[in-house]
RNA sequence: GGUGCCAUACCCAAGCGGUAAGGGAACGGUCUGCAAAACCGUGAUGCAUCGGUUCGAAUCCGAUUGGCACCUCCA
């Protein structure tokens, strides 16, 4: 089936053609690793596995590469504000090397737990210190950069491009309008940005290497150039973020890698919408934050949150409350119990071979491909458990089916287990079924509410009493 | 000031010019000693507002109102 997909650059819905036939190279910009990711965070990172589960899905082999950030980065070229790397060493008593190391370990954490898929290649930035060197050197010797104050400077109006991803018009931009940010006398353009620092206001920073322009530390940019050419060639087909790096970071990582090579970088550009909370934007800055781990204290699985945030399409803001995710969650247990339905009248994985079982598969296969769009996904999800015409056993299959896409780890769905009840409900449960049977309903009612105070809801199937636990 | 995005039922949310998916909540019913669960059924003559284009508009165009984001590293 074809996918299309929203390419950023033009603006446009696109079928997706890869540089070659199968092979896919997919370069994702990961997280910086001075702080814990935020659900915000986290949720432009589910939209890019089910991309790329979506291509895996119909065929394509995706060589998918993740950046670390570990190299602390400035809140602007010339100002003074915090280095955020070192702000949390000074912090924490710790070396910024060892900061790094902890934030990355615990966002694989995250990571895992949701259920994503590991990238082919995740790549630490302080790793790829002369492979950002030998570029710089390239774009420099194309005559796109200028030194200026110690600094190394890439020159925008060296790249008439400049700005097609954004669509930023130069002649209009204001630069510098929030109060605390400085306007770097140093640049010839105000949108000029720097590949390479020799000076810095802060002193000490810890993170210093030796360089043709001096001892310092590469610009914001230049990392996701760099690795990204390296290990998948100066052209490949997808480059994927959140969408506020569409302006600045991604603007000019295209400026500056096709200063170098001369050559167009990227062919398809996706961005997710940004996860909102009561007060607007998630922010770390603000102190407080919800993480995973946060959600998963209070007693939410981390599908639960996969589910809500596959509950809205990824270019389209998501608000986050509790209330939704609740709603999420008893979305997923209801999907869950329904499974667990099948698997108790039998249902084994087969070939999916009746007329009507192959067009909700194809229902679900055209929502993937018509631009992720995962709630249609799960509307179709929901119409194949709803059918009443096919099989418990093609059911299961097409639900397996379409986790491959969703990742909700359906695939890890078992019997309920009646047997790890524990023994003082199993006995409560046996006398309220003699209680029943004496026709002593006020005593059965009592022990449905002791029942309940442990914790337990008891459902009087046909096939007899059976307790399950409260969510 | 510039740029980009958005506005669909009580809530979440699809829809990409052909007559409003899906889930939750609510209500009614079946079942039940009563519940719960399950199953069946009910819900926008209308898609922020006002114009326009069209045989036909939630979908295209214009204006207005409201919301969000970016222009500083942030997903």
């Amino acid at each position: 089936m074809k996918v299309s997909l929203y390419n950023t650059m033009g603006r446009s819905i696109q079928e997706f053609k890869p540089i070659n036939e199968k092979e896919v190279g997919f370069y994702a910009c990961g997280p910086t690793v001075y702080n814990y990711a935020h659900i915000g965070n986290l949720r432009t990172f589910i939209f890019e596995d089910i991309l790329k589960r979506v291509l895996t899905h119909f065929g394509y082999n995706v060589k998918h590469v993740m950046n670390i950030t570990d190299v602390g980065h400035l809140t602007g070229d010339g100002d003074d504000g915090d280095d955020k790397m070192t702000k949390t060493a000074k912090e924490t008593g710790k070396t910024v090397w060892e900061i790094a190391e902890f934030y990355t370990t615990a966002f694989k954490k995250d990571f895992h737990d949701l259920n994503m898929i590991d990238p082919n290649v995740w790549c630490k930035a302080t790793d790829h210190i002369d492979d950002m060197i030998k570029l710089i050197q390239r774009i420099e010797a194309n005559g796109h950069t200028y030194q200026a104050g110690g600094n190394v400077y890439f020159s925008i109006d060296t790249f008439p491009e400049y700005g097609k991803l954004a669509g930023l018009k130069l002649d209009d931009l204001q630069t510098a309008v929030r109060d605390d940010v400085h306007v770097d006398t140093n640049k010839k353009n105000p949108k000029d940005f720097v590949l390479w620092f020799t000076k810095s206001k802060f002193g000490a920073q810890q993170m210093m290497w030796d360089s043709p322009w001096g001892r310092g530390y590469p610009g914001w940019h230049i990392e996701c150039s760099a690795m990204s050419m390296k290990y998948l060639g100066e052209s490949f087909d997808i480059h994927s973020g959140g969408i506020d790096a569409i302006p600045v970071h991604h603007t000019n990582e295209i400026a500056q890698s096709e200063a170098a090579t001369g050559h167009k970088w990227v062919n398809y550009w996706l961005h997710g919408e940004f996860l909102l909370d009561e007060t607007g934007k998630m922010s770390k800055s603000k102190g407080e934050f919800l993480t995973l781990q946060l959600l998963i204290k209070k007693g939410y699985d981390p599908m639960d949150y996969r589910y809500f945030v596959l509950g809205g399409h990824y270019r389209s803001q998501l608000r986050f409350s509790f209330d939704n995710l609740d709603n999420a969650k008893k979305n997923r247990m209801s999907i869950v119990s329904r499974i667990q339905d099948m698997l108790e009248n039998d249902a084994k994985q087969v070939e999916i071979e009746s007329e009507e079982a192959k067009n909700l598969r194809n229902s679900f296969d055209e929502a993937s491909a018509n631009n992720l769009n995962m709630p249609m996904a799960l509307a179709e999800l929901w119409k194949t458990l709803k059918n009443d015409k096919i099989t418990d056993s093609e059911k299961y299959s097409l639900v397996l089916y379409y986790d491959d896409v969703l990742g909700l780890r359906f695939d890890q769905i078992e019997k309920r287990k009646k047997e790890n009840l524990g023994e003082e409900a199993q006995a409560l449960l046996d006398e309220r079924v003699q209680a029943k049977k004496d026709k002593n309903f006020a005593r059965a009612d009592e022990i449905r509410n002791e029942l309940d105070k442990m914790g337990y809801i008891v459902k009087d199937t046909p096939q007899g009493a059976v307790l399950s636990k409260k969510l």
